[in-house]
DNA sequence: GTGGTCTAGACCACC
DNA sequence: GTGGTCTAGACCACG
């Protein structure tokens, strides 16, 4: 199972389970067509309420990610590499936005924060 | 008065509060020994109750931000300039270091990275 | 329930909630991953606000002995015997600094301090 | 003047004068018949109101260690040595007793306490 | 059910 | 006036 639940992280669970999904999806992980695990098979093997997984589904849904096709499961989305793409970069900028916005703030120069990027990156 | 509250914003009222205050000591703005306004007359002018405002006052006492003195007021601690340049760069750090998670797991390169973040700087 | 509040203490009523977890917690009564009560149950039982009871345990949260999930309950943290055993020592020495100084400026002798806390010691 | 204010400290002015009197009443600092400063000049000296040190010397004369003559001072009661000791002895006994209803509490024995009591005489 | 947040009052000690 | 504490409700997200 490609998926694991932190019960201390602040992420509710359900946004957990749609993180993980997702980032496997955009980086091609899981590919076009390939069939997400049932959300009772889910909901079992990690331990969580069959509601909970299929929270997570649901916004798999609404957000293009997967399509749900009654009675058989639910399925990786066909998308455009240019989609796929699109929402990697979409994802890193709404975070890197905030840090930058807090720089700002603060009055750091855009050389002060590239370097403190470029640790951040080398580490670990 | 130098504070502004979003009711529609994620973060709790409280959050808001302690945020701007603490921006404005860790950028100068607020000086070491300088009053902030009363925990009453703050939730008078912002619109909000006395103990969301005890609460944002709470936790930069805390944080060592502030010292509330009963029956007097709550004025800015005097820290040294180390301290609060640790604090600044703690404070971006830890927004970068989410946006170099989610970058790293997505399989950009730190340079791509760093084009992003210019131009998030350039911008606005 | 392991709580008793007395209203005519002179610590606040979140305090004593605190301090009775806190003791309970570095004396091993209550262990690693142990269920507090919930707040409101506790606060319904000792017949207080449950926001002195949530006030109590932030307080634990902070200090680290508890951790709070949402949704979940309140749980004992997983911490070594190294720092229970660092804790005690750090409560009782508040205290006993306390009575040191007083001696001190009363002039009186380590031996006399001594005397009296030995026989505070076989009292009741 | 012998009386120093920490604006900081927990305990309330008119507990911080009315304590450094007492101290230096029962030490023999202050004799017996001795005046001290009035509750105006005091009061200008350290900078607190005038209600903050007639509170305090209101307080140590319901306790018996001064008197206040009308129209001309306020002076150190006249008291048996008896008188003193004992004074002296409760007062470090009631901060004593804390200390060691707390060791109790957390299962520290008598010779560790006074171990610990020895080295906080021994410091600073 | 749980914790997280918030409101609109209130009383107190202190200055 | 100030901060410190408390009450008795309420709504929300989460499971």
């Amino acid at each position: 199972m490609n998926v694991i639940i932190s019960n201390s992280s602040e992420n509710p669970i359900y946004k957990q389970i749609y993180d993980q999904f997702r980032n496997q999806i955009v980086t091609g992980i899981l590919k076009e067509g390939e069939a997400l695990p049932s959300i009772r098979k889910l909901a079992r093997e990690i331990n969580v309420s069959v509601i909970t997984t299929k929270k997570a589904y649901d916004d798999l849904e609404r957000d293009g990610f997967v399509a749900s096709v009654g009675g058989k499961g639910t399925f990786v989305s066909s998308q455009s590499l240019e989609f796929l793409r699109e929402q990697k970069m979409k994802m890193v900028e709404e975070k890197l936005a905030e840090a930058v916005a807090e720089a700002k703030i603060l009055g750091l120069t855009c050389e002060e924060t590239e370097q403190m990027l470029e640790l951040l990156f080398r580490e670990e």
